[in-house]
DNA sequence: GCGTGCAGATTGATTAAATCAATTAGTCAA
DNA sequence: TTGACTAATTGATTTAATCAATCTGCACGC
């Protein structure tokens, strides 16, 4: 009946604004701790359960971390605008399909633009990131310190050099839910060397700011993922 | 101390996990009712609180919705790969930009596989989000029944279109990050009827199957947006 | 001196029972 | 048939108490 029902008050969903707006009021960035559970639900003027509920809407999509026995955190998942979806079910091979048909829509154009816009660093990473076994390795002056660094994924990287943190979130989303779905399959690469060698290519692409070659070699690359694993889904049905 | 702590077992997130195997191993769709709270509380053998936090996290996501008085019901979250974030925080304009960027590189190339593989009915939406003042207007044999609609918007029609329902959900999330910041800003679009000229020309691009021709009125359309974005960015600044 | 290890305090996790509030459905009267 | 009232269902919240994990600091021993 109510259709377009515009939703109304809802319900602990106010605490959760509230518990968003005291972080951004005491300008709390990831990492900064909150007050304890009791401390807020006497802020806020409700019980200890219900404080909790909010939280554990908030911890749902990492703006805040719980860690038993320690206190109350901040997380990562405040700044971003865009997320894989955190709770998952599972799919099916059509579902996988069109997450790699949306990437090879997606990534090009992030490599022209990484090609163009990449910083001396973001190469740095995306070399090291394209090379097998080195790793952390040196790198001593990045002090990187308390930055998340996820493990290196040259796609990942990739769009990280692009410069657009936005860009980079949508890439990340697309990798995170690919993630959660690529042991349904095999083996997307069947030649994991060649998979290397192709990525090095990218690199010395965006090294050598050559956009247009940059965004065809990867759009190329894609493909090939494309056919890899439409070939697995359809030898899975 | 703990960096990569890998995230021991967790907490009442094995209750969130478990919740969504039932409505995967029950076939649950998107409006289907679940078990009451109590039910659900002996079923996995914890008490109502304690369910109550897990059900909150999915109802983040929109995993599931709780209805005062009704029940329990699964909600459209469930089929997502990727959303926008449900508890934004403030953005400062620079974010806005990045994310006029991100769509300027997305969307022409969903305009161009709109153009290829685009439906009759596909193209019908996408001519009524065109059109103002329409609305849903005859559509009779749609039949779209609980099928939750969101407002017509022209950009989300053409992603709609383009028959990559994770496409789709790309260009939605980041519309819907948008919506949640261009309060802002004053206006994004200072001459409405030449934004809606664009949408039209777009529109006929489509129709005519016209990929090349889609893309680039896609994109000149957008850098149009970015520039008037860019523009009050400053102004505001 | 330095590190180990054992209390105690802090803080989140969970339980328990009870009450409040909103929706739904059923019933009865006009 | 229609409308309003009533009662059952179900989620929302409170209160109080207990369990468990983490951190802090002091004492002990090498």
């Amino acid at each position: 009946m109510d259709e377009v029902a515009g939703r109304r008050p809802g319900l602990s969903e106010q605490l959760a604004e509230s518990l968003l707006a005291l972080i951004a009021g005491e300008r709390l960035a990831p990492g900064d701790a909150l007050p304890t559970v009791r401390a807020l639900a006497e802020r806020l003027d409700v019980t200890a359960p219900t404080i909790r509920e909010a939280l554990r809407r908030l911890e749902a999509t990492d703006a805040v971390r719980l860690r038993h026995g320690s206190g109350i955190y901040v997380g990562p998942g405040v700044l971003r605008t865009l997320m894989p979806n955190p709770n998952p079910i599972p799919v099916d091979g059509a579902q996988v399909l069109f997450l790699v048909e949306a990437r090879l829509a997606i990534e090009p154009g992030v490599a022209a633009l990484a090609a163009r816009h990449r910083s001396a660093e973001q190469l740095a990473r995306l070399e090291a990131s394209a090379t097998p076994g080195a790793e952390a390795g040196s790198g001593a002056g990045t002090a990187q310190g308390s930055e998340r660094r996820k493990r290196a994924n040259f796609h990942r990287e990739l769009a990280g050099a692009c410069g657009n943190p936005v860009l980079y979130e949508v890439v990340d989303s697309l990798l995170a839910a690919r993630a959660g779905e690529q042991r349904a399959l095999r083996r997307l690469v069947p030649d994991r060397a060649r998979d290397l060698d192709q990525h090095w290519a990218i690199f010395e692409a965006v090294r050598d700011r050559d956009a247009e070659l940059a965004e065809e070699l990867t759009r190329s690359h894609l493909i090939e993922l494309r056919e890899n694993t439409a070939a697995q889904v359809a030898e899975t049905d």
